[in-house]
DNA sequence: AAAGATAATGCAAACCTTTGCATTATCCTT
DNA sequence: AAGGATAATGCAAAGGTTTGCATTATCTTT
């Protein structure tokens, strides 16, 4: 018995013909008599002969590995995108390898390096909270790795990008707030260096300002986090002041419902005293009392797009000189319980 | 210019050394002058030399990753898992490779040959609901890949398993639900060739018993999926007979929210006229109003271990003849406001 | 200084597959 | 039947690294 997997050259030596006959028979080389096609064939499905991954990858030195980088997992809105990769990734050659930065601009330059080292052909990245420098991805791509970026954008960075006009998701929440009656409208933003709560933020200010009403800064809080427990003391605080806001636009769900819990705690009545509105649209957002409303965004068609994307430079030769792609999705305002309602005009 | 990457070759000539010098000085190996090393480290150091990794898992025959089965990644559930498994063996010299069954036998057995061909090391896979048969795990085994199974049991299959005590909590759940004065308890069940749903009805079915409570089959049903949605129907149909419940056991949290939900559209009050009760302890189960009595279970905790047990397996040289280990977690009921208050007495 | 011991390095195989080029076998044509 | 054309197969390198064994260089001892 011969150890381990069965080879090309177990094979070879078993039909005396030379490996390399046997590769071409295997992959079909036209030069290649019928009949030796059909020996080799039979014979290596008979000793269930598989492809050694590993030498190929060596032989062409392409991994068939797409690295992808998230934030965190754990949350609706970056598994659905993962789905969506996934959903497409796996119907092609390429497999992914899923890497979580936990927001930290440390861990996600060693995933980075360790991506590097097991030679990954593309990435996928969303970067983490804490990352303003974004020469590590230029690092990959000077390895000639794609990298598309997702969600988050990084200025300055030239790459494929499929983003979310988060501005306008704002805008348009913040808008149908004040159609809604609000006046005092308060925000509780997240870190300012992301570009997503930053254009959020930016579209909460200018609704305000094309409506003609004052920014207060005391209206404005900046989050720490981005789960339910962070929002709780921002919100707090935030209405405690002397100033009540009728209304709170929310950088995403999560901290949308913890003011939510805060707000009835403190004996307000959703909608009727204040307005709520998060950012995302999880799943369970509409089976909350009030129901939420929110800023749905397609997630999975980030995932997938991105996804095709990286294929796409992967598969064509030109591939660098293609221009980098930006592609922005729409988000939509799903208006529920937690705000007032208003019925747009004919 | 040389093309490409640095390799171990190029140093060589570059110092007039053999390539095995290189190599071997790269790994400290003792048989070397302290200046050589030096040399080839420095000129190394210089060039920006990464070894190959192809090459080494060629040579080595293992590829050094660690593939993740699981039925699905928007739930926080497996989400935490993977988190789990992620912080251990990111600490590792391995990489894992996560991939989604969709709850489906046919994707499952597809993903199994994935990492089959590109030969990964050991495989932590919590099966899909459609999978009866485990034969697919034998292969990985038989191909000496160390298979660690994770909160769905596979009866009869012999691996490394951790699993949940699914059926204290169902049973503790339950059985306090009776103590707090609930006596017409309905379950909304999970499929049936699932272990964890089926320890789940079977410590419903028990508490009963034990309670001398006779069981009613048409206060149980099996939902379909295990998302918001699919509860709707099953609830609806529960409440709309005549024997209406005063409680409700539900398989996870999911299916406790659309229970509570479609209860309350009944107009019943939670938890005066029903209690409800869940399975998770999903983050934001607490947010809800009433906030959802649920079993906790330690998410974080079964990613880590299956990750530890499995690079156990992959790190000892004996680990073929180590016997299996099974790992049972006690999850912990958590009683919140859908269900009445029971103090226990002292 | 020569022999023997030891330290330092090189060679080549192994891991597995593909592929350009060389070679051999087969066939056709005159 | 011999020459040339063509069909079929083999050889060997390449991809990068490690490692047992062989070899060379250096040192020690008498």
């Amino acid at each position: 018995m011969k150890k381990g997997r069965v080879t090309i050259t177990d094979i070879a030596k078993e039909l005396n013909v030379a490996p390399s006959t046997v590769s071409r028979a295997l992959n079909d080389h036209p030069a290649l008599k019928k009949e030796t096609k059909q020996a080799v064939r039979a014979l290596a499905e008979k000793l269930g002969y598989q492809p050694n991954f590993m030498a190929l990858s060596l032989l062409r030195q392409k991994s068939n590995t797409i690295g992808v980088i998230v934030p965190e997992i754990t949350s609706h809105f970056f598994s659905a995108i993962i789905t969506g990769i996934q959903d497409i990734i796996s119907n092609s050659e390429y497999n992914i390898m899923i890497c979580l930065s936990n927001e930290s601009y440390e861990e996600e330059a060693i995933i980075i390096k360790k991506l590097l080292k097991i030679q990954v052909d593309a990435v996928l990245v969303s970067p983490a909270s804490e990352t303003k420098n974004f020469d590590h991805f230029r690092t990959l791509q000077k390895n000639n790795i794609p990298v598309v970026i997702f969600d988050r954008d990084c200025p300055g960075l030239e790459a494929d990008k499929i983003l979310v006009d988060d501005y306008a998701g704002a805008f348009q929440a913040v808008e149908y707030l004040i159609k809604s009656g609000c006046e005092k409208i308060a925000h509780l933003g997240g870190p300012l260096n992301l570009s997503t709560t930053k254009h959020r933020l930016q579209g909460y200010l200018d609704a305000l300002e094309n409506a003609k009403i004052p920014v207060r800064q005391e209206y404005i809080s900046h989050v720490k986090g981005f789960s339910h427990n962070d929002g709780l003391k921002p919100t707090t605080e935030l209405l405690k002041s002397s100033h009540l806001p009728d209304a709170i636009f929310a950088m995403n769900d999560s901290i949308a419902i913890s003011a939510m819990h805060i707000a009835r705690k403190m004996g307000m009545r959703i909608p009727e005293d204040i307005s709520i509105v998060g950012f995302d649209d999880e799943p369970h957002s509409s089976y909350f009392r009030p129901s939420l409303s929110t800023v749905w965004q397609p997630v999975y068609s980030i995932g997938m797009l991105s996804a095709r994307i990286a294929l796409g430079r992967l598969n064509s030769d030109n591939a660098d000189n293609l221009a980098f792609r930006q592609e922005v999705f729409k988000p939509e305002l799903v208006v529920r319980g937690s705000s007032r309602p208003f019925i747009v005009p004919a």
